[in-house]
DNA sequence: TCAACTCAGC
């Protein structure tokens, strides 16, 4: 290249014709310039934070403008990488109020307040935006006090300050406050009125957030949404659908928050419906209807919505675990957990709670050791709750040492993870140890709830410790300002039934301040049926009639209780009875068969009995395994126990021994099986178990509360473990 | 270029 000048003259007027075009040029550019910047922006605002860099880079420096390096900054803090961030903020050639302000909302946004309050402090001069954002800060933080301090300080707000504010105050449930703030606003827009709806709505206040939203000037569809979730959140879904009906427009959050009013009320008919309107369906959507329809026992349509999605987030996998773990589908959890992780989904909270549940209900400890070793990788160990629920896997599992030692590594425990540890003891029947942990509760100061008095009292019934149960019972309201609820009393009634006191049993449910329910009958029932008290059975079986009509279960002990008694014109009438209740017929079964398996539901244990349909299902794949191995060639099967003393075919198998009956199948072979369960090897679990073991050709360790059962070649051998 | 609002998960 090169230039040709005649002359100085003509050197003069080509300068000034070249920075005449140069500007001329920059003027052309300038859209060009903030064309970058927007891009710039939108790559940062996106995450997509090197693509915005790699833009910036490859721009000429008098592209570069002060707007682009606050963009870049912005994105720096988006993307989590705060020390990038101000290091590029040390390199601007120049800075603005607005550089500062990315600053101060950037080591918010990373929960930064420290390094945030420095910034205002030092910066050279604070606009709204600067004020409003510290006092954001501090907000986030729940540093309302700081937050207000500041705001009252404030040489001028405008309404995002105000709302911030009111924000703050509606979070911490100062309502009283709130409302005063909101009345103080000298202008209110949408937003802020919308908050103080929300925030009414959050609260369940659903009359005063109807008044102020019917009082609002204009609604936008935040608004609206806000008052439909609110309507739906708190069991009023009727309404919700009226203005969600009448609403002049509709997003996705709204969809979601109408389709969840329905799902969480149990109305899956008519969130199908909602469902199947809704348009573009998206991921918490799907995710609620999964939810939905696996805690209404619909598993295959369940899946069905998981399997269809386009695509999930960690929210799905976990929703569809967490289904399978709740119905009693363990090797289906753990099967989707694993393809998860093939999948390359990361480990996430909900899904690792899920399938640890699943390890402790499969007394699985290989899976649960497997978990828990991914959960110190992913440093989910660290976190309290993680670890309560851990606690109870090892000692489910049977290892009480593991869950001991978890339990004392954290030196600050909250109440869930002393419930777990008191819990734990007590479900393996070591009164002494649990009463040992609450001592050690309460001596820290650490207030007890209502699981914790739930544990303590099961230990005590579990071990006969009447006396001291009963004082702990009656120290609840008063010493630790806990309300003793219908589930102590069921505990108190079975303590007391349990030791044979079954006049005082029946005094305690007669003093309830509240109507007694089934379990408290059926803890009664329970005891009544060990101690041969018929006329109290009578009532308990009576009362349980009327709570549970469909349930024959009650009846089916009275029956035996009467057969004990050689009154057999009773056990006739009762026998009527039971069939009259008798509704569920099982393919190639006769009523007998049927009247014996619906005993099997209900067991006539005291505790609750969990739900049918999945028990049915447990049955029938139970059925199924042992016809195939030939040893029920009729096509029915059985499971029982001969009574020798009664010589009645007592099926004492309540849910909870058959669903472990049921998990012991599902292990895969070669994996050594070890089962916890909380309950005590009795005699008509280990012939279900035997029964199993002879079938599958497998062996079989079970473990209770005191020893190893050794289930081989249809035998079993016992030995003491502690 | 910076500041406010609605739908989950234990």
């Amino acid at each position: 290249m090169h230039f040709r000048f005649s002359s100085l003259n003509t050197l003069r007027h080509e300068t000034s014709r070249y920075r005449r075009s140069f500007f001329f040029i920059m003027q052309l550019f300038r859209p060009y310039c903030s064309a970058t910047t927007n891009l710039i922006s939108h790559f940062a605002r996106t995450g997509q934070i090197s693509q915005a860099h790699k833009v910036f880079d490859q721009i000429p420096q008098w592209q570069q403008t002060t707007a682009s390096w606050n963009a870049l900054i912005s994105g720096y803090f988006q993307t989590r990488q705060p020390h990038l961030a101000l290091q590029l903020f040390d390199q601007m050639p120049q800075r603005n109020t607005v550089s500062f302000n990315t600053l101060i909302s950037g080591f918010i946004k990373n929960r930064m307040i420290v390094e945030a309050r420095r910034v205002f402090d030092t910066m050279p001069e604070r606009n709204v935006v600067s004020w409003t954002s510290i006092v954001r800060g501090y907000v986030q933080m729940g540093m309302l006090d700081e937050a207000e301090s500041l705001f009252w300080q404030m040489p001028d707000k405008n309404v995002v300050s105000w709302t911030v504010m009111l924000g703050g105050l509606l979070q911490s449930r100062r309502f009283e406050d709130a409302r005063h703030v909101f009345d103080m606003m000298p202008f209110k827009d949408v937003v802020a009125y919308t908050i103080m709806v929300g925030g009414y709505c959050e609260e369940g206040r659903l009359d005063e957030a109807r008044a102020l939203f019917d009082e609002m000037p204009k609604r936008n569809v935040v608004t609206w949404t806000s008052m439909v979730a609110g309507y739906a959140r708190n069991g009023r879904v009727d309404v919700a659908r009226k203005l969600f009906e009448v609403m002049p427009e509709k997003n996705e959050v709204t969809w979601t928050a109408m389709l969840m009013g329905y799902t969480r009320s149990g109305r899956m008919r008519e969130a199908c419906e909602i469902f199947k309107a809704m348009p573009g369906k998206p991921i918490i959507a799907c995710n609620e209807m999964i939810l939905g329809f696996g805690l209404d026992g619909e598993l295959d349509k369940a899946r069905c919505v998981f399997e269809q999605m386009r695509e999930r987030d960690e929210g799905s996998w976990s929703a569809m675990i967490k289904v399978y773990e709740r119905k009693g589908c363990e090797l289906e959890a753990l099967g989707l957990f694993a393809r998860m992780q093939r999948e390359g989904v990361a480990l996430n909270f909900p899904s690792l709670i899920s399938v640890l549940s699943v390890c402790a209900s499969l007394a699985s400890l290989d899976h649960g050791r497997q978990v828990h070793a991914q959960l110190v990788r992913s440093k989910f160990d660290q976190d309290l709750y993680v670890a309560s629920v851990l606690i109870t896997m090892y000692i489910k599992c049977g290892d009480l040492v593991k869950g001991k030692q978890i339990f004392d590594r954290f030196p600050l425990k909250d109440v869930v993870m002393w419930n777990s540890m008191i819990t734990g003891y007590s479900q393996h029947g070591l009164a002494e140890e649990a009463l040992d942990v609450f001592r050690d509760m309460c001596s820290l100061g650490v207030p007890p709830d209502d699981v914790t008095f739930v544990g303590v009292l099961t230990a005590c019934s579990y071990s006969g410790k009447v006396e001291q149960g009963t004082e702990i019972f009656e120290s609840m309201e008063y010493k630790y300002q806990v309300k003793p609820e219908i589930e102590h009393y069921a505990c108190m009634v079975d303590l007391l039934g349990r030791a044979g006191k079954l006049n005082e049993a029946m005094n305690l449910i007669e003093k309830m301040p509240m109507e007694p329910d089934a379990i408290v009958w059926g803890s009664l029932l329970g005891a009544c049926r060990t101690h041969m008290k018929l006329d109290l059975a009578e009532v308990a079986v009576e009362k349980l009639a009327q709570l549970e009509p469909k349930n024959a279960g009650p009846y089916v002990l009275l029956s035996h209780m009467y057969a004990t008694k050689g009154r057999w014109r009773d056990v006739e009438v009762v026998r009527g009875k039971i069939k009259a209740r008798s509704v569920i017929k099982l393919p190639g079964c006769s009523w007998i068969e049927v009247e014996k398996k619906v005993h099997m539901f209900t067991g006539g244990d005291s505790k609750g009995h969990p739900e049918q349909p999945v028990i049915m299902k447990m049955l029938e794949k139970l059925g199924g395994l042992l016809r195939e191995a030939g040893y029920c060639p009729d096509g029915s099967f059985v499971l029982h126990d001969v009574d020798e003393e009664e010589k009645t075919h007592s099926l004492g198998y309540h849910s909870e021994k058959l669903a472990v009956a049921y998990g012991l199948l599902k292990v895969p072979n070669g994996m050594p099986i070890r089962v916890i369960k909380n309950l005590r090897v009795c005699g008509d679990c280990h012939s279900a178990i035997k029964l199993i073991a002879k079938v599958t050709g497998r062996e079989i360790i079970l473990r209770d509360a005191n020893r190893f059962h050794h289930f081989k070649d249809g035998y079993c051998s016992c030995k003491d473990y502690w």
